[in-house]
DNA sequence: TGACGAAACGAACGTTCGTCCTATTCTACG
DNA sequence: CGTAGAATAGGACGAACGTTCGTTTCGTCA
C-alpha cells in the first residue's frame, strides 16, 4: 500500500468515527484535518470535494459492514441460523467501537433523505441491498421449510429492520442494556412466529 | 393575539416545515427569514439565539403532536381501542402536510443525540413522555383484561415505537404505501399477540 | 393628532466553511 | 544517489453563518 492510500485509509477511519457522532455534514474538513494532524489543504487533496469525502466515508462504512455482518453470516448454514447470525452481527455492529455515536447509516439517512446527490444515492443503494439480503435469507429459510411457507420474507425483513432502528433510538432514549434486551425479544418473537409448526 | 405573537407563530410554522426537510441545524436564520419574507435581524429578535429558536420549534412540534395524536386518543375508551387510536393518529402525524420531510422528531433525534444542550433535553423529554404514554395505554388495556396479564407494557411500547420509526425510514427506502401497509401489519401482529385468548 | 413602545430593517462584525493556487517536502525507483 | 512525481503545507478567496447595533416603520392609546 502506497503512502497516499495509507493516510487516506487512516483519514477515513477517523472520519467514520466523527460522522457517527456529528453526522456526515458535521465532518468538516478543518475538524477532520485537525483530528488526524494534517493541514486542511493536504487532506482535501485526497478527496477533491466534500461530496466525494462523504461518499468515501459511506463506502468505507459499507465495506466494514459487509466484512463484519454480511460475510460472517453467509458462512452459516442456510436457514434460520443464517438469519440469526445476521441479526447478532447487526446488533454488534451498532455498538462497534469505531462508531462511538452509533450506526453511521442511521445518522446519514436522516441527513440525506431530503438532499438528492451522490451521497444519498450511495446510502439508499446500500440500505436497499441490505434489506434485500435480509429478505433473501428469510426466503431461504422458507425454502428450507424452517419457516412457514406463507411467511412473507419482505414483511419479516421490514419488521427486523424496524426493530434494529428502534434499538438505535431507544438505547439513547433509555437504558441501552434494556433496549437491547427488548430488541432481542422482538427479534425472537418475529422469528418464532415465522417458524414452521411441528 | 398581538402582532408579535402572530408572526412568531407564522415563523414557527414555516420553521417546522423546513426543519422536517433539512433538520434543525439546517434551519438557518437567513433561509428561514427569506421563507417568511422578513429580514434576518427582524426574525432573530423573536428568539434571541439560534438555540432558543430550535427549542421553540420543538415546543411547537410537541404542541401539535399532543393536539393531533395524544388528545384525540384520550377521548377513546380505555383499552385496546385507545392504543389503536394512538397508532392511527401517529401514522397520520408522520404524513402531516406541515412536515413535508417526515416526522421532525426523527430528524431532530439523529442530529441532537450526541450534542448536549437545551434542544436535546427538550426532545428527549418529549420522546420519553410519549413512550410512557404509549406504555400507559397498553397497561390500561391489561388492567381492562383486553390484553393478557403477562404482557409487558414497556416491551409492547418499545416494539410499537420501533415500528413507527421503521415506517419513517422504510417509506423513504421504498414504496411509502407498501411501507405503511407493512407497518400496520406489524402493529396488528403486536396487538394480536398481546390480546387475551378467549 | 401626537407620542411612545413594539416590531422590523439594513448594514456590519468576526468566524467558519469549502475550495483553489502555489510552494515545499517527502518517497519511491532508475 | 538523484530526480520525477506524489503528498502535504500555507495562505487566500468568496460565501454563509449567528449575532449585534443603530435606525426606521408600525400599531395603539391618551
Amino acid at each position: 500500500m502506497t503512502k497516499g492510500e495509507d493516510t487516506r485509509s487512516a483519514v477515513l477511519g477517523q472520519a467514520l468515527s466523527l460522522a457517527s457522532q456529528l453526522g456526515l455534514e458535521g465532518v468538516t474538513i478543518g475538524k477532520l484535518a485537525e483530528h488526524v494532524g494534517m493541514s486542511k489543504s493536504g487532506l482535501f487533496a485526497h478527496f477533491s470535494s466534500k461530496e466525494n469525502l462523504q461518499v468515501a466515508i459511506l463506502d468505507e462504512a459499507v465495506e466494514r459492514f459487509v466484512a463484519l455482518v454480511v460475510a460472517p453470516a453467509l458462512k452459516k448454514p442456510r436457514g434460520e441460523a443464517r438469519v440469526r447470525a445476521m441479526l447478532d452481527h447487526w446488533l454488534a455492529w451498532s455498538k462497534a467501537d469505531f462508531m462511538p455515536g452509533g450506526c453511521i447509516f442511521v445518522a446519514a439517512f436522516a441527513e440525506l433523505d431530503d438532499r438528492p446527490g451522490p451521497a444519498r444515492d450511495r446510502l439508499l443503494a446500500a440500505q436497499r441491498d441490505w434489506l434485500g439480503t435480509l429478505a433473501g435469507a428469510v426466503r431461504i429459510a422458507v425454502e428450507e421449510k424452517q419457516f412457514r411457507k406463507d411467511v412473507d420474507p419482505e414483511q419479516v425483513a421490514h419488521e427486523l429492520y424496524a426493530n434494529a432502528l428502534g434499538l438505535h433510538y431507544l438505547s439513547r432514549l433509555g437504558d441501552p442494556t434494556v433496549a437491547e434486551r427488548r430488541t432481542r425479544a422482538a427479534f425472537d418473537r418475529i422469528l418464532t412466529d415465522a417458524r414452521a409448526r411441528h
